[in-house]
DNA sequence: ACAAAAGTGTTTCGACTACACCCATGG
DNA sequence: CCATGGGTGTAGTCGAAACACTTTTGT
C-alpha cells in the first residue's frame, strides 16, 4: 500500500563575502549539506533540517525558509527520491569555513547571472549561439528564449535565475544533463554540482532575488551594524547588478529600512561612514518593505 | 536505514464563480483532492498530481504550481506523513461540479479576508478581542498581531492570508487546533476542513494574492475573452478588495495586459462592453506583468 | 425618463531617476 | 596634491490615484 520513498532534505545556505554570493558545500565535494529524513525526532521538517546542518557543518542556522520539493530524479528500485530543499541565509561574519564547511561562488555556477561589470561575455559568445540553434524556427522556443534571456528587445529579468538554468539544462548546455543522460555535449557552461544540487541553488538565487524588493531579507546577510556602502555591495552581489549610490542611500533611508546609529566606521578607505542598523519598525509601517531594484515592477 | 514515509499529494484547485473565490473539495467532505504517491508511473510529481485529480475529480488541470510541502502533522507509528500541496487555477466555465467535485467558498473558510464590502465585522467583534487577550503584555506578540492583522496603524496586507491563519491557529481560534489537540475553545471562526487542508488553502490564497501583481495568472481563471468588468470582478474576488473602475481599466490596457477584440458583449445589463483577451506579448515586453493592486509596493 | 453599466479626460501626487556637486579622510 | 569613498540638492519623468464627466444600452 505505502511505498518506500527515499526522503531527503537539502540546504541551500547562502552568504555574501568579498562582494561575492556563495553557497555552502561539504568540503571536497560539490554537494550541498543534505541528509535522509529517517526518524521523527524532530517536530517539524524545518527543525530536522536545522539539526542536520548543525551536525554536518557545525552551524546553527538563523533565517530558514522552505524552497521547493524536487522529485523528478531518476528512480531507484526502492522508489522515488524526494528532496525537500531549504534556503538559509547567514551573515558572512558568522559563517564557518574549513574542515566542516566550504563555500562555492554562485557566479561560478551561473556566470551569466553577474551583470555588475556589464553583460557577461559568455552570453553572446556561448549561450546565444547555442540557444539560437535550439530555437530553430519554433515560435514557442523563440518566445521562451527571448523572455528567459532578455533577447529580441525583451528585458533581462534578474529573478529568472531558475528559468535560465532550466532552459540551459533542456538545451544540454549544463554538465548535469550530460551526466544524467550519459551523453556529453560540447561547450558546457558553469561549474556543475552533484545530482540536481545546482538546480536547487538556482531556485534559491531566484527566490532571494525576487524577495529582495519586498522583504528585508538582506539584513540576514549583514552583521548588526553596517555602512550603507556595505549594504549596497551585498545587495549588488545578490542582485547581480550595480546600483546608483546616491539613490540607493535615499531609498533605504527614506524608505525607513535603516536608521543611523551615530557611530562612525573609520576604516573605509576614505571619509568615515556612519554605521546603520536595520529599522525593525518598518515591518509595522509598510506592507512589503524591500530594497527596490531597478524595474522591480 | 530508510524509514517508511507516508507521502501524499494535495491539490488546492481554485476558481472564481459568481464573484466568489472557491476551492474544490471531494463531494460530501471538507477535504481537498489528495492521494498517496505510491508508485513511479509518473515522470514528475506534478504529473502524478494531474493524474490524481483527473481520476478523483474528472478534470484535466491547466495551470499548476507547487505550493508547499507540509510535514509537521501528528506522527503515525509507520512514520511521518509528508504532504506536497499544489495550487491549480481553473476557468469557472470549464469547472465541473456535482458527483465528482464540489466547491467551497474561500471566504467561508476565511471570513476576515473579504474586504470588498468594507472591513469584515468578525475582525473587530471576534478576532481582535481574542488576539488582545493572547497578546497580554508581550511586545513580541504585540508586534506580530499588529503586522499580521493591520492593527495599531499598521496597514492591512492582503497577501498575509497564511500568516493570519497560522496566528489564529496558534491562538486557538480555528477549529482544527481543537481537533488536533483534543480540546475545544469557544468562539472558533470560519468553516474548518479536515487535517491541515485549510492551511493549504490559506497558502494557496496567499500565493495567488501575492502573484496577481507580478504575473498574469488571473487569466487562468477567465475564459478566452471577457469584458474588463468581468476581469475586474475576478481580481476583486481574489484580492478581497474593491478597485477603482476607471483606473483599473487603464492599468490593464495601458499596461499592455489585454487587447480589445472589437467584438461587443451584449448582456451586460447596460451599455454593451467590448470583449478583451489576454495579450500574450506582454510577457516579452515587461519583466513582471500583473494587475497592480493598491499598495502592491 | 431613468437605471445601469461602459468608457474618457484631467489634475494631482509621490516615487524613482539622472545628473551635478560638495565633504572628509589617508597616503 | 589626489584618490577614495561618504554624502547632498535638485529637476525631470513616469505611473498611479482621485475626481468629474460623457456615452450607450435595457426597461
Amino acid at each position: 500500500m505505502t511505498a518506500l520513498h527515499h526522503l531527503r532534505a537539502n540546504a541551500v545556505i547562502l552568504s555574501v563575502a568579498d562582494e561575492q554570493p556563495r553557497v555552502m558545500t561539504l568540503p571536497g565535494t560539490s554537494a550541498l549539506p543534505a541528509g535522509d529524513l529517517v526518524d521523527d525526532q524532530d517536530a517539524t521538517l524545518e527543525l530536522a533540517l536545522r539539526r542536520l546542518v548543525r551536525e554536518q557543518a557545525g552551524i546553527d542556522l538563523g533565517y530558514v525558509e522552505q524552497l521547493y520539493t524536487f522529485g523528478d530524479q531518476a528512480r531507484s528500485p526502492t522508489g522515488r527520491t524526494i528532496s525537500i530543499a531549504y534556503l538559509a541565509l547567514v551573515d558572512a561574519g558568522l559563517a564557518p569555513a574549513g574542515r566542516e564547511a566550504a563555500w562555492l561562488d554562485c557566479y561560478q555556477l551561473f556566470p551569466w547571472e553577474d551583470w555588475r561589470s556589464g553583460k557577461p561575455e559568455i552570453i553572446d559568445q556561448e549561450l546565444v549561439p547555442a540557444l539560437e540553434r535550439w530555437v530553430g524556427d519554433s515560435a514557442l522556443r523563440r518566445e521562451r528564449v527571448d523572455i528567459t534571456f532578455g533577447l529580441s528587445g525583451s528585458p533581462w529579468d534578474g529573478a529568472r535565475v531558475l528559468d535560465r538554468y532550466e532552459l540551459l539544462y533542456e538545451v544540454g548546455l549544463v554538465a548535469e544533463k550530460g551526466v544524467d543522460s550519459g551523453e556529453t555535449v560540447a561547450g558546457q557552461v558553469g561549474v556543475a554540482m552533484v545530482s540536481d544540487h545546482r538546480r536547487m541553488v538556482a531556485t534559491g538565487l531566484s527566490r532571494i532575488r525576487g524577495k529582495l524588493s519586498y522583504r528585508p531579507v538582506i539584513f540576514e546577510l549583514l552583521s548588526e551594524t553596517f555602512t550603507l556602502h556595505q549594504l549596497q555591495r551585498v545587495v549588488e552581489a545578490l542582485a547581480g547588478v550595480r546600483l546608483h549610490k546616491p539613490n540607493f542611500r535615499r531609498l533605504v533611508e527614506r524608505g525607513g529600512l535603516v536608521e543611523g546609529t551615530g557611530v562612525a566606521e573609520q576604516k573605509t578607505g576614505g571619509r568615515p561612514a556612519e554605521l546603520f542598523r536595520f529599522r525593525r519598525e518598518v515591518l509595522r509601517e509598510r506592507p512589503a518593505p524591500g530594497v527596490g531594484l531597478p524595474s522591480a515592477r
